[in-house]
DNA sequence: TAACTATGTGAGTATTTAATCACATATCGA
DNA sequence: TCGATATGTGATTAAATACTCACATAGTTA
């Protein structure tokens, strides 16, 4: 049984899969794989409102998945911990196995 | 600017971070890195009620993220992915990231 | 200073998600 | 067959999350 430690780490590691856990936010990270990009950049490549997109940045800035940088007028945001785009690999993964089982179960149909 | 195939893509991938951003979702998956374990099991390991347990796991199993295996009167689920466990490792990094940089902060003060 | 641009935020609404209780289903053993 | 056990599900309620609009803030440039 769990101790009071243990449910209080995984609510933290919970807290940084969650900041990720959204379409708009997986795009965001993909897009950030290359390096920093300004918030208006960023916007234009999700196709969403900007407030929108300040609010989807501001989750994943909190939970420590990105970094931003200031520069004049413009906010830059990058991945903080790079190790995230593998959350992208291995959904892409998990993706192509269901395809495949799914495959399997129509190819006795 | 995404296209629609992009988007509906990402929305997979995101369905699938989702299945595990949470705090006993997230348990589960650690408990389940040494191999299969009963309903049971996994509900005496997280603390909470079995109808719940059951949810939870009904959506990673939802999402591919596990599999089940029927024995009798009991029901034993493993990762069907097992590269979901880096999440796991991923958000510890970015979490002791946080705290370093909180105690950069602090050090200051 | 005044107008302009990029970003962030408050408030409201709609949607999704989670937890709980009671009950249904399935399997086992007496 | 009957009772016991493990698991799953419907319905309800509570809480969290996302999106939009209008507006606030900060920095830039004329």
């Amino acid at each position: 049984m769990l101790n009071r430690e243990s449910k209080a780490l995984y609510e933290r590691k919970a807290e940084i899969i969650k900041a990720v856990a959204h379409p708009l936010r997986v795009a965001v990270v993909d897009f950030l794989k290359d390096g920093e990009k300004c918030v208006c950049d960023i916007a234009a490549h999700v196709g969403s409102e900007r407030s929108n997109v300040s609010r989807h940045l501001a989750v994943m800035l909190k939970a420590g998945v990105l970094r931003s940088r200031k520069e004049g007028l413009m906010v830059f945001y990058e991945l903080r911990t790079p190790c995230i785009l593998n959350f992208l690999n291995c959904a892409t993964q998990t993706l192509k196995h269901n395809v495949n089982e799914e495959v399997k179960v129509m190819a006795g149909a």
